[in-house]
DNA sequence: TGATTGTAAATTGTTAACAATCCGTTTGAC
DNA sequence: GTCAAACGGATTGTTAACAATTTACAATCA
């Protein structure tokens, strides 16, 4: 069985993603140094897999290593680079757009709508380190869906673009912009989709 | 002094580059799979940061790591995606132009040359390997000169392409191709200079 | 024969101890 | 009082042994 392969997520990916998740919800500030051995108590593993997990983050830009200091929370991009990044990330999700809607069955329309529906229930509670994961989420899914080599690019642009989900009054757009997202995409209407999703990444 | 601080390359950084440069230059075959206890033998080193070392590669696109089944070589993308990649490493470059070029030194100037003689000596000696390296490396030094950030998606992006150095013909375009980045570089020319980046990634 | 299960070797994943490095503090000379 | 060298605790880097998993191969049965 092929999904199983896949079910199979190592101790370090289920500790980045719980990780990047906290970060990126601004959990963390980028003052204090983050301490392996206190990561390998909360996790309950020795701090071997805690520094894969830190490499890997330090790698996708969500934290900075310096050889014997460790590791710190990343700094956001500059405005000319932010811009920069927006542009290849419209760019790519795009493309996956255009290599996989034609492909997409049923079933990935009901994933889709599931992740809406959390990031609807998430708008609902405020939550917003919840409502960036489901937003994610979905854009995700997609580029998944093309690429899993173009995923791990995807991963870094978003990780290193900071969004800003704080703007409270914001939420019903977000909603609806990706409520446009999966409607076009069960149409398997490529241009539409590719609009709503320039729409989104903003 | 700052570039002390650049020069500290630990063990693990010193691994990922000789080894992506051997498979770059296509010395691995994607058949076998790669054994940590060898890899640890030849370095001299153990098994931990051998497995550093291909943890990153693999993020880099450069290898694929299966969990419990350890790594393998990676193999080059479906046409489009290549030429999304592509587009995406222009606009990189590009951008990157724009942000450093005034902020270049005679200095930088020198380093620039410096990459070019041995490109050149490279292609007298028909070295595919070095070629490749030198051909990166002068692009890797403008990137690098922008954004540090940018350069790990730059070297993901470019890892993955695969680039094609085989066609012997092409050391005379090679070369002048990067004498002619040089020249606008020098001149700080940003339109010249992007044009001739963009005529040489191809 | 062909498929399947059991077993042993090989390989990756994890751990804990040890080595090397960094950083704040103290000490001492001038 | 100021500066620099030296000390000590804390932290990261590396190693080797151990655990878990995979893989190849032989034994068994229909």
């Amino acid at each position: 069985m092929q999904l199983a392969e896949h079910s199979v997520r190592s101790m370090r990916e289920q500790i980045v993603d719980t990780l990047r998740a906290e970060v990126l919800a601004g959990a963390w500030t980028n003052h204090a140094p983050v301490r392996e051995q206190a990561l390998a108590e909360r996790f309950g593993v020795s701090r071997g897999p805690i520094r894969d997990a830190l490499q890997e983050l330090s790698r996708e830009g969500v934290l900075v290593y310096r050889p014997n200091k460790g590791v710190r929370v990343n700094t956001p991009p500059a405005e000319a680079e932010r811009q920069l990044l927006q542009a290849m990330r419209r760019e790519m999700e795009s493309f996956c757009l255009s290599q996989c809607i034609d492909q997409l069955t049923p079933t990935d329309d009901e994933q889709l709508a599931g992740i809406l529906a959390e990031l609807t229930r998430a708008c609902d509670s405020g939550d917003l380190s919840s409502i960036a994961d489901c937003d994610l989420a979905m854009h995700r899914y997609l580029v998944r869906s093309a690429s899993s080599e173009l995923e791990a690019i995807w991963q870094s642009i978003t990780s290193r673009l900071r969004m800003d989900y704080s703007r409270i009054d914001r939420f019903d757009q977000i909603i609806s912009e990706h409520e446009a997202i999966l409607e076009a995409v069960k149409q398997r209407d490529l241009k539409s989709a590719q609009q709503a999703i320039n729409a989104n990444i903003i």
